[in-house]
DNA sequence: TTACTATTTGGCAATATTGCCAAATAGTAA
DNA sequence: TTACTATTTGGCAATATTGCCAAATAGTAA
Protein backbone atom coordinates (compact mmCIF):
# COMPACT_ATOMS: atom_id res chain seq x y z
CA UNK A 1 0.00 0.00 0.00
CA UNK A 2 1.53 3.26 -1.06
CA UNK A 3 1.66 6.65 0.81
CA UNK A 4 -1.48 8.06 -0.76
CA UNK A 5 -3.67 5.48 0.20
CA UNK A 6 -2.70 5.75 3.78
CA UNK A 7 -2.73 8.66 4.11
CA UNK A 8 -6.39 8.59 3.12
CA UNK A 9 -6.78 5.85 5.63
CA UNK A 10 -5.30 8.08 8.55
CA UNK A 11 -7.98 11.24 7.12
CA UNK A 12 -11.23 8.57 8.09
CA UNK A 13 -9.25 6.98 11.07
CA UNK A 14 -9.29 10.48 12.38
CA UNK A 15 -12.53 10.97 12.23
CA UNK A 16 -13.96 7.76 13.83
CA UNK A 17 -10.91 8.23 16.34
CA UNK A 18 -12.47 11.46 17.11
CA UNK A 19 -16.21 9.58 18.05
CA UNK A 20 -14.95 6.94 19.54
CA UNK A 21 -15.02 7.80 23.20
CA UNK A 22 -18.13 7.38 25.52
CA UNK A 23 -18.20 11.35 26.79
CA UNK A 24 -17.71 12.18 23.00
CA UNK A 25 -20.50 9.91 21.33
CA UNK A 26 -22.59 11.43 24.65
CA UNK A 27 -22.12 14.94 23.22
CA UNK A 28 -22.94 14.41 19.75
CA UNK A 29 -26.40 12.05 20.40
CA UNK A 30 -27.01 15.31 22.59
CA UNK A 31 -26.73 18.12 19.99
CA UNK A 32 -28.86 16.35 17.54
CA UNK A 33 -31.56 18.33 19.63
CA UNK A 34 -30.06 21.75 19.19
CA UNK A 35 -26.61 23.80 20.23
CA UNK A 36 -25.18 23.74 23.48
CA UNK A 37 -23.14 25.74 25.49
CA UNK A 38 -19.66 23.69 27.77
CA UNK A 39 -21.41 24.26 30.77
CA UNK A 40 -24.61 22.44 30.01
CA UNK A 41 -23.08 19.40 28.73
CA UNK A 42 -20.57 19.52 31.21
CA UNK A 43 -23.49 19.23 33.87
CA UNK A 44 -25.06 16.42 32.25
CA UNK A 45 -21.81 14.44 31.52
CA UNK A 46 -20.03 15.05 35.11
CA UNK A 47 -16.67 15.40 34.14
CA UNK A 48 -14.49 18.35 34.75
CA UNK A 49 -15.06 21.44 32.96
CA UNK A 50 -11.51 21.29 31.25
CA UNK A 51 -12.16 17.45 30.19
CA UNK A 52 -15.31 18.23 28.49
CA UNK A 53 -13.99 21.90 27.05
CA UNK A 54 -10.79 18.89 25.71
CA UNK A 55 -13.18 16.38 24.37
CA UNK A 56 -15.61 19.14 22.09
CA UNK A 57 -11.94 20.42 20.51
CA UNK A 58 -11.54 16.70 19.59
CA UNK A 59 -14.85 17.00 17.83
CA UNK A 60 -14.47 20.22 16.68
CA UNK A 61 -10.83 19.55 15.54
CA UNK A 62 -12.33 16.64 13.47
CA UNK A 63 -14.66 18.53 11.51
CA UNK A 64 -17.39 16.69 13.49
CA UNK A 65 -18.92 20.12 15.65
CA UNK A 66 -18.48 23.58 14.94
CA UNK A 67 -18.84 26.29 17.88
CA UNK A 68 -20.26 29.98 18.34
CA UNK A 69 -19.40 32.47 20.94
CA UNK A 70 -21.98 34.25 22.51
CA UNK A 71 -20.94 36.64 25.52
CA UNK A 72 -18.54 33.95 27.32
CA UNK A 73 -20.06 31.12 25.94
CA UNK A 74 -19.45 28.94 23.46
CA UNK A 75 -22.15 26.61 22.03
CA UNK A 76 -21.28 23.93 19.94
CA UNK A 77 -23.71 22.64 17.26
CA UNK A 78 -23.66 19.40 14.97
CA UNK A 79 -21.36 20.08 11.75
CA UNK A 80 -22.23 16.97 9.78
CA UNK A 81 -25.55 15.29 11.47
CA UNK A 82 -25.06 11.71 8.95
CA UNK A 83 -22.87 11.28 11.79
CA UNK A 84 -26.32 10.35 14.12
CA UNK A 85 -26.82 7.68 11.50
CA UNK A 86 -23.82 5.76 13.19
CA UNK A 87 -25.26 4.37 16.04
CA UNK A 88 -27.73 2.51 15.04
CA UNK A 89 -25.70 0.17 13.06
CA UNK A 90 -23.59 -0.04 16.06
CA UNK A 91 -26.71 -1.01 18.07
CA UNK A 92 -27.12 -3.66 15.50
CA UNK A 93 -23.19 -4.61 15.89
CA UNK A 94 -24.49 -4.92 19.69
CA UNK A 95 -27.31 -6.88 18.83
CA UNK A 96 -25.41 -9.68 16.55
CA UNK A 97 -23.04 -10.10 18.97
CA UNK A 98 -25.22 -11.02 22.04
CA UNK A 99 -27.48 -13.50 19.18
CA UNK A 100 -23.97 -15.19 18.72
CA UNK A 101 -23.54 -15.39 22.77
CA UNK A 102 -26.95 -16.66 22.97
CA UNK A 103 -26.44 -19.43 20.52
CA UNK A 104 -23.54 -20.18 22.46
CA UNK A 105 -25.45 -20.79 25.44
CA UNK A 106 -27.95 -23.02 23.79
CA UNK A 107 -25.71 -25.01 22.37
CA UNK A 108 -24.01 -25.93 25.60
CA UNK A 109 -27.27 -26.17 27.59
CA UNK A 110 -28.52 -28.89 24.41
CA UNK A 111 -25.12 -31.20 24.92
CA UNK B 1 -24.84 10.27 34.33
CA UNK B 2 -25.16 7.07 36.20
CA UNK B 3 -23.22 3.94 36.08
CA UNK B 4 -25.55 2.33 33.54
CA UNK B 5 -25.84 5.43 31.01
CA UNK B 6 -21.77 4.69 30.90
CA UNK B 7 -21.62 1.37 30.25
CA UNK B 8 -24.23 1.85 27.17
CA UNK B 9 -22.12 4.49 25.66
CA UNK B 10 -18.71 2.43 26.86
CA UNK B 11 -20.00 -0.42 24.60
CA UNK B 12 -21.16 1.85 21.61
CA UNK B 13 -17.52 3.40 21.86
CA UNK B 14 -15.39 0.22 22.24
CA UNK B 15 -16.77 -0.26 18.79
CA UNK B 16 -16.05 2.87 17.18
CA UNK B 17 -12.98 2.46 18.75
CA UNK B 18 -12.15 -0.85 16.84
CA UNK B 19 -12.82 0.88 13.35
CA UNK B 20 -10.86 3.85 14.36
CA UNK B 21 -7.61 2.56 13.37
CA UNK B 22 -6.39 2.70 9.21
CA UNK B 23 -4.95 -1.02 8.64
CA UNK B 24 -8.55 -1.82 10.74
CA UNK B 25 -10.66 0.59 7.98
CA UNK B 26 -8.49 -0.56 4.83
CA UNK B 27 -9.82 -4.77 6.17
CA UNK B 28 -13.50 -3.38 6.38
CA UNK B 29 -13.78 -2.08 3.05
CA UNK B 30 -11.84 -4.80 1.63
CA UNK B 31 -14.03 -7.39 3.09
CA UNK B 32 -16.76 -5.97 1.45
CA UNK B 33 -16.46 -8.27 -1.76
CA UNK B 34 -15.78 -11.14 0.25
CA UNK B 35 -13.94 -13.01 2.94
CA UNK B 36 -10.06 -13.02 3.22
CA UNK B 37 -7.60 -14.95 4.91
CA UNK B 38 -4.76 -13.35 7.06
CA UNK B 39 -1.85 -14.07 4.06
CA UNK B 40 -3.86 -11.74 1.64
CA UNK B 41 -4.78 -9.06 3.88
CA UNK B 42 -0.97 -8.98 4.78
CA UNK B 43 0.15 -8.90 1.34
CA UNK B 44 -2.42 -6.03 0.64
CA UNK B 45 -1.50 -4.12 3.99
CA UNK B 46 2.03 -4.48 4.17
CA UNK B 47 2.32 -4.84 8.14
CA UNK B 48 3.92 -7.79 10.17
CA UNK B 49 1.18 -10.80 9.68
CA UNK B 50 1.67 -11.02 13.24
CA UNK B 51 -0.01 -7.31 13.12
CA UNK B 52 -2.81 -8.01 10.71
CA UNK B 53 -3.76 -10.84 13.00
CA UNK B 54 -3.76 -8.54 15.90
CA UNK B 55 -5.54 -5.86 14.65
CA UNK B 56 -8.13 -8.77 13.34
CA UNK B 57 -8.75 -10.16 16.39
CA UNK B 58 -10.07 -6.38 17.60
CA UNK B 59 -12.63 -6.38 15.05
CA UNK B 60 -13.96 -9.62 15.84
CA UNK B 61 -13.96 -9.14 19.89
CA UNK B 62 -15.99 -5.69 19.12
CA UNK B 63 -18.54 -8.28 16.96
CA UNK B 64 -17.40 -6.91 13.22
CA UNK B 65 -16.11 -9.56 11.70
CA UNK B 66 -15.94 -13.49 12.48
CA UNK B 67 -13.76 -15.82 10.92
CA UNK B 68 -13.79 -19.30 9.53
CA UNK B 69 -11.21 -21.65 10.09
CA UNK B 70 -10.33 -24.07 6.84
CA UNK B 71 -6.72 -25.75 6.59
CA UNK B 72 -4.40 -23.82 7.96
CA UNK B 73 -6.12 -20.75 7.18
CA UNK B 74 -8.65 -18.18 8.91
CA UNK B 75 -10.85 -16.78 6.88
CA UNK B 76 -12.69 -13.38 7.82
CA UNK B 77 -15.89 -11.92 6.89
CA UNK B 78 -17.99 -8.78 7.71
CA UNK B 79 -20.57 -9.51 10.48
CA UNK B 80 -22.61 -6.33 9.70
CA UNK B 81 -22.39 -4.57 6.82
CA UNK B 82 -23.91 -1.22 8.01
CA UNK B 83 -20.77 -0.57 8.76
CA UNK B 84 -19.50 -0.09 5.36
CA UNK B 85 -22.41 3.00 5.75
CA UNK B 86 -20.54 4.87 8.21
CA UNK B 87 -17.36 5.69 5.53
CA UNK B 88 -20.02 7.53 3.12
CA UNK B 89 -20.79 9.90 5.88
CA UNK B 90 -17.13 10.40 7.06
CA UNK B 91 -16.19 11.31 3.25
CA UNK B 92 -19.09 14.07 3.99
CA UNK B 93 -16.88 15.15 7.23
CA UNK B 94 -14.02 15.40 5.14
CA UNK B 95 -15.62 17.48 2.25
CA UNK B 96 -17.44 20.02 4.87
CA UNK B 97 -14.15 20.52 6.51
CA UNK B 98 -11.88 21.31 3.15
CA UNK B 99 -15.01 23.49 2.04
CA UNK B 100 -14.66 25.24 5.04
CA UNK B 101 -10.88 25.44 4.46
CA UNK B 102 -11.60 27.49 1.19
CA UNK B 103 -14.48 29.77 2.72
CA UNK B 104 -11.21 30.99 4.90
CA UNK B 105 -8.61 31.23 2.28
CA UNK B 106 -11.34 33.13 0.30
CA UNK B 107 -11.52 35.43 2.64
CA UNK B 108 -8.56 35.79 3.12
CA UNK B 109 -7.95 37.02 0.05
CA UNK B 110 -11.16 39.23 -0.47
CA UNK B 111 -8.92 41.70 1.90
C1' DT C 1 7.71 -39.08 13.36
C1' DT C 2 9.56 -34.65 10.34
C1' DA C 3 8.98 -30.67 7.44
C1' DC C 4 6.16 -27.29 5.95
C1' DT C 5 2.65 -23.47 5.92
C1' DA C 6 -0.62 -20.34 8.29
C1' DT C 7 -1.96 -18.15 12.21
C1' DT C 8 -1.96 -16.66 17.01
C1' DT C 9 0.05 -15.28 21.37
C1' DG C 10 3.58 -13.19 24.71
C1' DG C 11 6.39 -9.58 25.57
C1' DC C 12 8.13 -5.18 25.16
C1' DA C 13 9.37 -0.41 23.75
C1' DA C 14 7.48 3.60 21.56
C1' DT C 15 3.64 6.42 21.24
C1' DA C 16 -1.09 8.31 22.04
C1' DT C 17 -5.07 9.28 24.99
C1' DT C 18 -7.42 10.67 29.07
C1' DG C 19 -8.77 13.44 33.10
C1' DC C 20 -7.47 16.23 36.66
C1' DC C 21 -5.63 20.65 38.73
C1' DA C 22 -3.95 25.15 38.15
C1' DA C 23 -3.44 29.02 35.50
C1' DA C 24 -4.54 31.82 31.55
C1' DT C 25 -7.88 34.13 28.56
C1' DA C 26 -11.94 36.68 27.52
C1' DG C 27 -16.41 38.81 28.00
C1' DT C 28 -19.81 41.42 31.15
C1' DA C 29 -21.11 44.60 34.54
C1' DA C 30 -20.45 47.72 38.32
C1' DT D 1 -10.21 49.70 37.48
C1' DT D 2 -12.43 45.19 40.19
C1' DA D 3 -15.31 41.19 40.52
C1' DC D 4 -17.57 37.76 38.31
C1' DT D 5 -18.66 33.96 34.98
C1' DA D 6 -17.41 30.85 31.14
C1' DT D 7 -14.09 28.68 28.62
C1' DT D 8 -9.50 27.23 27.12
C1' DT D 9 -4.73 25.90 27.65
C1' DG D 10 -0.44 23.84 29.96
C1' DG D 11 1.32 20.25 32.37
C1' DC D 12 1.51 15.86 34.16
C1' DA D 13 0.60 11.09 35.82
C1' DA D 14 -2.05 7.04 34.73
C1' DT D 15 -3.53 4.18 31.19
C1' DA D 16 -4.25 2.27 26.46
C1' DT D 17 -2.69 1.29 21.76
C1' DT D 18 0.45 -0.09 18.25
C1' DG D 19 3.88 -2.85 15.73
C1' DC D 20 7.66 -5.62 15.86
C1' DC D 21 10.24 -10.03 16.98
C1' DA D 22 10.25 -14.51 18.79
C1' DA D 23 7.91 -18.38 20.13
C1' DA D 24 3.81 -21.20 20.37
C1' DT D 25 -0.05 -23.54 18.15
C1' DA D 26 -2.30 -26.12 14.68
C1' DG D 27 -3.25 -28.29 10.28
C1' DT D 28 -1.33 -30.95 6.09
C1' DA D 29 1.49 -34.17 3.85
C1' DA D 30 5.28 -37.27 3.37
Amino acid sequence: MDEKQWSALDARAAILKALAHPARIFIVEKLKDGEQCVNALTGMIGLDTSTVSKHLSVLKNAGIVSDRKAGTSSYYFLRVPCILDFFGCVEQVIISRADQQNRIVLACKQR
